[in-house]
DNA sequence: GCAAGGTC
């Protein structure tokens, strides 16, 4: 008999592997303080299955000192360098604990890079262990049939992979850390400011990416062009008729076409009917269901992703970090339908699908080496769902339905119509088959157009011919949304991650508001990097690396080789950047000195044509409040008591009771929105009656439970 | 006080 050891990634993946492994099936979870691990028995042996929270061990500067270059580093416990991080301490000490009397290590944490790595340094920095001595588990799902293979026939550890893993790490934290420090100091040495001004690998290039669209914006000329709006009548009905062109040069030629076609009737010259099919949607992956999130919700990526974490804690979907669009055929489909079934909102659509003979969930085309698509597991919610969370929940359902789906059918019908030289379109759509639009019914919309039953030959009189003047519009700026779709597409980041880094532009100021407008502060920092540190800005650097780990893997370079160059590349930058550190940092103080005025205006003021609002702290009480620029020139009286304590931000929204602008509040951990128009504002009133309110049932639920 | 990558 002897003690085996298997170290998973996360908890779900631990109990999975514990209960597939464990020969009755029920392995015992033991806890230890704020930690716990996973019994079980088989062929005589005693399995113990430990989990980690992904990565368990960080990178730290050996040369203490927030300076740079700071170019070497160790692993060591996560808990010494995130202060905050509580969860870490006691999952090791356990491991560390456990492993004292273990015969063989297993490696069971997810097939990949950082999974590879998450094993390999939880095995010799929380274990002790011997790496060499150790074994792998490989699966690419968590089945029963998947588990117990990999159990049987185990591989050695894949060293070419951890190296690979240590690289990334490695020259993630030495360029991001270091030109961070190198641009954070800058401004600091200048003008003893302390503002974080980061970049790295992913941000640089994102921030690029948001640059290079506000200035095709900026610099975009808008050039005129007219079109014809045509409204024609067909036995009393009115009808919208498509002019051939959509675009018209010149104004003559609008004129001109609009004196033709006055006052006249069109001929139908030919009528063409068009079927089109269209399949079900793939399977959700993570960005699948963030971009489907924003779209009819308006969510930002982030949010949905930890909108989905907590359904997926309360076991409500499958795990949401994937990239997968598959439903394998391991996943009980059947089983969850009829679960679904139990559910008044959802049974109607869940019987009609149990209906159909064969069960087969249509199928994307990504895949995931570790994780299916998203989709319900069937339990019953345990606790009251948020509204958002209920909405992201229905979504998944729905989305799940649609799979089971017959592909759609629509018709489309175009009408050619001719007056004099001129052509013209009428065009009609209707679906002939809803097909899986049933059951994903609120978020699948199709506009259907009716037009009436017409015949080749006949005509219809022109009643109203409109010339329109229009502009051509410049590029669309990007919403979280579509640029975390242009991260996906140069595979920049990861799937949990590019959410973050999109925020992230946000949250340092680079971009204004959430609509990627670049700030000032943005402006200047990407110049910097570009003149001193374009690397940093291109996905090349990524491609770059990408190669390099890939090189790894093949055994056709050493880790230690890629590191050196890295260093050597990177010292030689750092060094430039420190003799030109004066003028960096005023370059950015300047930026960031224009930032922050530009923050500071919360929007015009209601009271007079030219001023706008911002915040005045007065020099006699040190008091703050709103007033307009023209209240120090006495022109404008309009002013504003704040809230004195917390910190206010302004949001791009108006008050729905008294249409003055809103601001956030935020003191300590509480934040809360109000308007500018506070003391009076009607809604304001009920805004204390629903906080009484909701006081009032939180403290009966004490009571309750009491 | 910093990156990017896992995880809750």
């Amino acid at each position: 008999m002897s003690k085996i050891m298997i170290i998973t990634e996360k908890p779900t993946a631990a109990k999975k592997i514990a209960e597939a492994l464990d020969e009755k099936g029920s392995p015992k979870e033991v806890q230890k303080r704020k930690a716990s691990y996973f019994e079980c028995s088989r062929n005589n042996d005693i399995l113990i299955v430990v989990y980690a929270l992904g990565h368990l061990f960080e990178l730290k500067q050996t040369e203490p000192g927030w300076k740079y270059p700071r170019l070497d580093t160790e692993w060591v416990p996560k808990y010494e360098v995130i202060k905050k991080d509580k969860s870490s301490k006691p999952l090791i000490n356990l491991m560390n604990k456990l492993a004292k009397d273990i015969d063989q290590f297993i490696v069971a944490t997810d097939y990949d890079i950082e999974g590879s790595l998450i094993g390999y340094l939880s095995l010799v920095y929380a274990c002790n262990a011997e790496p060499n001595k150790a074994t792998r588990m490989i699966f690419s799902t968590l089945t029963k049939k998947d588990i117990v293979e990999s159990y049987e026939s185990p591989s050695s550890l894949d060293f070419p992979m951890i190296d690979a893993g240590q690289v990334r790490h490695e020259v993630d934290w030495l360029y991001g850390i270091n030109l961070t420090r190198a641009l954070t100091l800058s401004v600091k040495n200048v003008a003893g400011w302390f503002k974080i001004i980061s970049t790295g690998r992913v941000q640089g290039p994102t921030l690029s990416f948001v640059a290079k669209r506000d200035y095709d914006i900026n610099v975009y000329v808008p050039t005129p062009f007219w079109g014809i709006k045509i409204i024609g009548e067909y036995e009393g009905t009115k009808l919208e008729i498509e002019f051939e062109k959509k675009k018209i040069e010149t104004l003559l030629d609008a004129d001109n076409i609009v004196k033709d076609l006055r006052n006249t009737s069109a001929t139908i010259k030919a009528i063409n009917r068009r079927k089109r099919t269209q399949s079900p949607p793939s399977p959700f992956n993570l960005s699948g269901l963030q971009s489907e999130a924003y779209r009819h919700f308006g969510f930002k990526p982030s949010r949905t992703l930890a909108l989905a974490q907590k359904l997926y804690l309360d076991a409500l979907i499958s795990y949401p970090r994937t990239s997968s669009q598959k439903i394998p055929e391991s996943i009980d489909v059947k089983q969850i339908l009829k679960n679904l079934e139990t559910r008044k909102k959802y049974s109607a659509e869940a019987k009609q699908i149990l209906k159909i003979e064969k069960l087969i969930p249509k199928q994307g085309e990504k895949t995931d080496p570790a994780h299916p698509a998203i989709h319900p597991t069937g339990n019953k919610p345990t606790r009251r769902l948020t509204p958002s969370e209920n909405k992201l929940y229905d979504l998944i359902v729905r989305r799940f339905f649609a799979l089971f789906g017959e592909p759609a059918v629509k018709e489309s019908i175009r009408a050619d119509l001719v007056s004099g030289k001129h052509k013209m379109y009428l065009r009609g759509l209707r679906i002939i088959e809803y097909g899986w639009m049933r059951y994903y019914k609120p978020y699948a919309y199709t506009k259907e157009k009716e037009i009436p039953s017409i015949i080749e030959g006949e005509s219809l009189s022109l009643t109203s011919i409109e010339r329109e003047d229009k502009f051509t519009s410049p590029p669309a700026r990007y919403n979280p949304s579509s640029l975390l779709k242009v991260l996906e597409r140069k595979n920049l980041g990861t799937k949990s991650t590019r959410s973050g880094i999109v925020d992230s532009l946000r949250s340092r100021g680079y971009t204004l508001n959430d609509t990627f407008e670049i700030s000032t502060l943005g402006y200047a920092t990407l110049d910097t990097l570009e003149t001193y540190v374009p690397r940093v800005l291109s996905i090349e650097f990524t491609r770059h690396l990408e190669e390099e780990m890939g090189q790894i893997q093949d055994g056709a370079q050493r880790r230690e080789e890629v590191l050196a160059e890295a260093k050597r590349d990177l010292l030689t930058l750092l060094k430039t950047f420190k003799e030109q550190e004066k003028e960096i940092g005023q370059a950015l103080v300047a930026g960031l000195q224009r930032y922050w005025k530009a923050k500071e205006e919360l929007g015009p003021c209601p009271a007079c044509e030219d001023g706008t609002l911002i915040i005045i702290k007065s020099p006699k009480t040190g008091k703050r409040f709103v007033g307009c620029t023209n209240y120090r020139e006495k022109k404008c009286e309009q002013t504003f008591a704040l809230p004195q304590k917390g910190i206010i931000t302004p949001l791009e929204k108006e008050c729905p009771h008294c249409g003055h602008i809103m601001f956030q509040v935020r003191s300590g951990r509480r934040k809360w929105e109000t308007c500018v128009n506070w003391t009076e504002c009607p809604g304001r009133q009920e805004d204390i009656q629903e906080l009484e309110k909701r006081r009032k049932q939180r403290s009966e639920k004490k009571e309750d439970k009491k």
